[in-house]
This record gives C-alpha cells, sequence and structure tokens, in this order.
DNA sequence: ACGCTCACTTAGTATTCCTTTG
DNA sequence: CAAAGGAATACTAAGTGAGCGT
C-alpha cells in the first residue's frame, strides 16, 4: 500500500468516501507520501486549520489526496452524516510477535537433513507441529501449504524439496514438543518470571484513552503467522498466514494524540488515519481472506462496547412492542400468491420461530455453510402432516440437525417452494436478506433479522427464569443453567465433547452403582433404627443430586451455555433475578462477563424484559 | 437491483489459570 | 508438590448489515 499511495484509488473504499465527505468534521484518512523520511509513513494531513497541527510545521507540507484538497465543506453533509464516536483517542499501536528464531533442526528429505533458511524452517515448523492433527491429515491442507511451502522456498531448496511423501517432519515435532515440555517442567519461580515480563511488555498496550477515560483494549496482539485453520471443510485451510508487518498496519488515532512510534527499527506504519466515524485503532488486511480486515478494538468491558451492547438489547426488547403485529403480518402472507411475498413471509416465520441467522450469498472459496435465505432443497425433509427436518451446516460449520412441527400453512408454503427443484438448489430463490431486512424496517424501525436471535433469546430466559422454584443457591443456579440451556438449543450454540466425558461418565456411573448397592443394604435391615433412617433419607438425597448432576452432564456434553451468556442474554434480566432469588451474580457470572455488563447492574429487581 | 467493501458482532477452540485431589 | 479437571480467558474465524458505486 504505501508505495502506491499517490493514487487515490488505493486507498480503502470508505476511507476515501469520508475524506471527500469529510472536510473539517470526519478526520478521515489520506494518504502517505513516502518521500518523507519520517518514522512512519504517511501521517496524514487534512485541510483543518493549520494551527491545530503543529507537528506538520516542521516539515514540508504534505501531498494531498485529491478529494482533500476540494474546497469548504458542504456544512449540510459534513462527515457524510455518519455517527462520530471520539474526539479525542490516544494508544500505544500494536505489538508484533517476535521475529522468527531459528532453531537449527532439520527437515528430513528422502532420508536426508535439508539446510533450510531461517524462512523456510519456520514455515516447515508450522506444519510440523501439526503433523499429527486432524488438520495435517486432510488432502486440501497439505495441498494448500505445500503449494505456499514452495512458494516460499529459495531454488537452491526448491530442487531439493520437491515431494510431500518423502518430507520427514518428526524431528522437527520431536523439537517442539520437548520444548513444550520444558515448558511445563519450569518451576514457579521461572513461570512467574516470565508472565511478569511478558506484562512488562505488553503494559503499554493495554489501554487506550478515549475522550479523556482510560479504557481496555481488546486485541492488541498483531495475529503471528502459521497455517490458516478454516472451520469445516474450507477451501483455504492450510495455507501460510503471513506475517503482518508494520507496512500492512495502519493506525487509527486522534489528530492531536501523538502517533506511536513503530516498534520495528527502520521499518513504518502502512499509514495513520484520523477518522472518528469508526471504533478501531488499528488494522491490516487479512493474508488468506484478502477482501477481509482484522481490526484492533477497545475491549468488551470498554464503555464504547458496553453502550452498543445496550443498543442491543434495548432493540431487541422493543421488538416486544411490534412482535404480534408482526407474526400477524407474515402468518397472512405465507400463503400469498405471489412467490416473492410467501418467501419473505415463510423466510421470517422461521427467523422467529427457531432462530435461524440470516443466510448471506458466500463466495466460493469459503467453506459450505448456510443460513435461512441460503437454504437448499437438501436441508430438509418435510414430514407429513406438517414437521420439517433440517439439517445443515451453519455458522462455524456447526451442524444443525432438528425437526420441528411447523405452521401448516408454512408447511404448505416450503412444500411449494420446493416443488420440481433439485437438492442443490435455494428453497429461497425470490428473496435474500437484504430484502427481508427492508421489509422488517418497515414494520419496526431499526429492525433487522439478528434481532430475532436475541429477542427470542432473552425472552425465552425471561419466561423461563419465572418458574425458578424456592430453594438453595445451588439449586437456584441449576435452575438458571437448565434456561441457559434451553436457549443454547434454540441457538444451535455448540461445544465439542471433551476428550474426558466418556471416562468421566463411567466414573460417575460407578459411584452411582456403589451409593445404589449401598442403599440396599441399608434398606435390607430389619428392625429399622432412626439413625438407619437418617442414613437412608441422607443417602437417597445425595443420590438423585448425583443422578441429576448426571443426566446434565449428559445433556450439556456437546452443548454451549457461553455463547447465549456473552452475546444474547439481556444481562438484565440475569441481574435482576438475582437480585429476586438471592442468589449472588457472582453464581451465574465470571469476573468478566461482571466487568462487561456494568452498565445493568443497577436494574432494579422487578425488571421484566 | 445488485455487488462489493468495511466495520462490527458472534462463534468455537486452544491455552492458561485456578482449585481440588492424590 | 504434581496431576487432574474444570473454569476462564485468549485467540481469531465467520457471520451480519450499512452504505457505497454501478
Amino acid at each position: 500500500m504505501p508505495q502506491d499511495s499517490d493514487s487515490e484509488d488505493d486507498v480503502p473504499l470508505g476511507a476515501r468516501v469520508a475524506a471527500r465527505a469529510k472536510q473539517t468534521e470526519t478526520d478521515a484518512v489520506m494518504k502517505n507520501d513516502d518521500s518523507e523520511d519520517e518514522d512512519f509513513v504517511g501521517d496524514s494531513e487534512d485541510e483543518e486549520p493549520l494551527n491545530k497541527r503543529k507537528a506538520i510545521a516542521k516539515k514540508p507540507p504534505v501531498k494531498m489526496a485529491p478529494a482533500a484538497k476540494s474546497p469548504k465543506p458542504n456544512p449540510v453533509n459534513e462527515n457524510n452524516n455518519k455517527k462520530l464516536f471520539w474526539e479525542t483517542l490516544s494508544h500505544s499501536g500494536v505489538l508484533f510477535p517476535p521475529p522468527y528464531e531459528p532453531h537449527g533442526v532439520k527437515l528430513i528429505y528422502d532420508g536426508r537433513p535439508v539446510d533450510l533458511t531461517p524462512a523456510e524452517e519456520e514455515v516447515a515448523g508450522f506444519f510440523a507441529v501439526m503433523k499429527d492433527t486432524d488438520y495435517a491429515g486432510k488432502a486440501v491442507f497439505v495441498k494448500n501449504f505445500w503449494t505456499d511451502f514452495q512458494r516460499i522456498l529459495t531454488p537452491k531448496s526448491k530442487a531439493i524439496v520437491k515431494d510431500f511423501k518423502k518430507c520427514d517432519w518428526t524431528p522437527m515435532y520431536n523439537y517442539f514438543f520437548e520444548q513444550r515440555e520444558k515448558k511445563k517442567q519450569m518451576t514457579k519461580e521461572e513461570k512467574l518470571q516470565i508472565k511478569a515480563q511478558k506484562e512488562v511488555e505488553e503494559e503499554p498496550f493495554t489501554h487506550a484513552m478515549i475522550d479523556g477515560k482510560k479504557e481496555k483494549v481488546g486485541n492488541f496482539r498483531v495475529e503471528p503467522p502459521g497455517l490458516f485453520r478454516g472451520r469445516g471443510e474450507h477451501p483455504k485451510m492450510g495455507k501460510l498466514k503471513e506475517r503482518i508487518k508494520p507496512k500492512d498496519v495502519i493506525i487509527n488515532i486522534g489528530r492531536d494524540s501523538p502517533v506511536p512510534a513503530c516498534p520495528i527499527p527502520g521499518e513504518k506504519w502502512g499509514e495513520v488515519r484520523h477518522d472518528r466515524t469508526v471504533t478501531w485503532l488499528a488494522g491490516w488486511k487479512d493474508t488468506i481472506n484478502t477482501k477481509d480486515w482484522k481490526y484492533v478494538q477497545f475491549a468488551a468491558t470498554s464503555s464504547i462496547k458496553g453502550e452498543s451492547d445496550q443498543k442491543k438489547y434495548e432493540k431487541a426488547r422493543k421488538l416486544k412492542d411490534f412482535i404480534e403485529r408482526i407474526r400477524k403480518d407474515y402468518r397472512a402472507k405465507m400463503k400469498d400468491a405471489d412467490n416473492k411475498i410467501a418467501q419473505m413471509a415463510t423466510a421470517t416465520y422461521l427467523i422467529d420461530k427457531l432462530a435461524l441467522r440470516a443466510g448471506g450469498e458466500k463466495d466460493e472459496d469459503l467453506a459450505d455453510t448456510v443460513g435461512c435465505c441460503t437454504l437448499r432443497v437438501g436441508h430438509v425433509t418435510l414430514i407429513p402432516p406438517h414437521t420439517i427436518h433440517f439439517d445443515f451446516l451453519g455458522k462455524d460449520s456447526i451442524r444443525y440437525d432438528q425437526s420441528h412441527e411447523v405452521d401448516p400453512v408454512a408447511y404448505k408454503s416450503f412444500g411449494r417452494f420446493m416443488e420440481g427443484k433439485k437438492d442443490e438448489m435455494d428453497i429461497f430463490d425470490k428473496i435474500n436478506p437484504t430484502e427481508v431486512n427492508s421489509h422488517l424496517q418497515e414494520l419496526m424501525p431499526g429492525l433487522t433479522i439478528k434481532v430475532f436471535r436475541t429477542y427470542n433469546a432473552s425472552i425465552t430466559l425471561s419466561r423461563l427464569l419465572k418458574e425458578t422454584p424456592e430453594g438453595t443457591v445451588a439449586q437456584k443456579k441449576s435452575h438458571y443453567d437448565s434456561a441457559n440451556k434451553e436457549v443454547a438449543i434454540l441457538c444451535n450454540h455448540q461445544k465439542g465433547e471433551s476428550k474426558a466425558h466418556a471416562g468421566q461418565m463411567q466414573k460417575l456411573t460407578e459411584k452411582k452403582d456403589q451409593m445404589e448397592a449401598e442403599l440396599k443394604e441399608l434398606q435390607k435391615e430389619k428392625p429399622m433404627s432412626a439413625k438407619t433412617e437418617n442414613k437412608i433419607r441422607g443417602l437417597k438425597e445425595r443420590l438423585s443430586k448425583h443422578m441429576l448432576s448426571m443426566s446434565m452432564k449428559e445433556e450439556l456434553k456437546t452443548v454451549s451455555l457461553g455463547t447465549s451468556k456473552i452475546n444474547y442474554l439481556d444481562p438484565r434480566i440475569t441481574v435482576a433475578w438475582c437480585k429476586r432469588n438471592e442468589v449472588p451474580l457472582a453464581t451465574v457470572y465470571p469476573k468478566t462477563l461482571v466487568e462487561k455488563f456494568n452498565w445493568a447492574m443497577e436494574v432494579e429487581p422487578e425488571f421484566d424484559f
């Protein structure tokens, strides 16, 4: 980017737009000027009154983007009417991973050790550590790795390392394994020392100042290089994710804040901009999905994220006032003779009833996953009289495999949409998320598809918590968890079964058998003493508790409760419930969630979602 | 109407931390 | 004290949707 930056076309779209619209309000982007010999590339100027910019006084005028030269702003259209997130913003930039340190352990090719350059050795190492994982067994992963490995090999190495099958990664793998063991074997003091060192190193990056307030930063570490691990059958798995250099990084910072010095000697930031219409502090282009960007954002516990989270839940809560009308609308339209209207209504019905995601079109070079609007005929089975079985891969290639009894009208419409279509064809071929969203906006301002997931998750929790029984804190907590579980199932939030699960269940079963045997033994006694009766009562109680926790554990083995807690359940429901039921908040929220939801802590106990 | 980019939220998994147990 | 086990956090991939240009 830097060397091309004289051409406006190389500035990201949003930046150009902002620069054009901008003028004084939106301190958008600018260009670099590589002729400058500064310690970063392209701290940009704009037409803001010069007295505001002391820094520029010491250097010759910087070349400006053509758009930025245009005369005074049209005040009506300042910053393109975009919302400004901050007035001042200062931070220390990003923390880069340490440079690669060669270990000298050889790749064995065709029985002979190969001398690799450090850069080659690094990439070989990426594969070597993974040699026994599922990934390394996948043809696509190996093929992509091999292509990129070949690409970075010097001619000399390429002349030797020609066939993947002749590579022996074992010595490298063993080296990494030993390193890991050594790390584990370190003494407590050594570990503590390393941790302290790490904290010192990251200290400048952990917080930023925004409008005079110190706030926590999220992912201030630049992602290290490695092999891309896509989820599911990702066509790009195994590709080399390249090392990000300062020139790849854009810093976004307040105009009057010092630009963080580039931490790598002799190198420069790709760009420095002052865009108040966004919340990110730094960003770089993803080297795998080249249309994507990675951003350094504030942490979830920051005010800026908290405010947006609160808005999200307020919007979902607002849907309560509109939901009846909306349901009436789609029920009436599901059987419309106009297929587009009927599809729109039926899709909305699914989004509401099953909390499906929108399902936007995806590029070919991504895993084949779907949401509501991209469901294909092969993903559903109609089971008379009006049950539909869904079997498809959703976000993160997580399988949605559920049967649902549906509205008979919806069932009939489904049949109509699928009629005469092959398995690979779209069920909802007349619509897309954008159209569904604009229809929703007509029914409620600001309403989009994803709001239904938040709404249904939160209102489900709220409804289930109303049935909380009297009892101990542990019992109430368990009731909360079951409600949480219902929501997780609704949203299809899953996790991989832990490796230890089966063994743990077996142990618990053994314990159960033992308790049952003990109980039988006690009950054999003829003249029941008061002491024995007590024992029996106690044992029975422990046994039933034990069995309950066993069945809960089994039911939850692949259900993830955390995702809905973090993203879907209005924290005010939980906080108010804790207050009403005298359950300490820490029983259901870990420390970071209490922090993240600090805006909800003062909610009144009677709060109803 | 459509495609595309950008910025943000949502997501599962890997790693680390902390507590319990042996 | 080490190992095990579970909880919490770190990491980064994968969605959604606004908004722009064509």
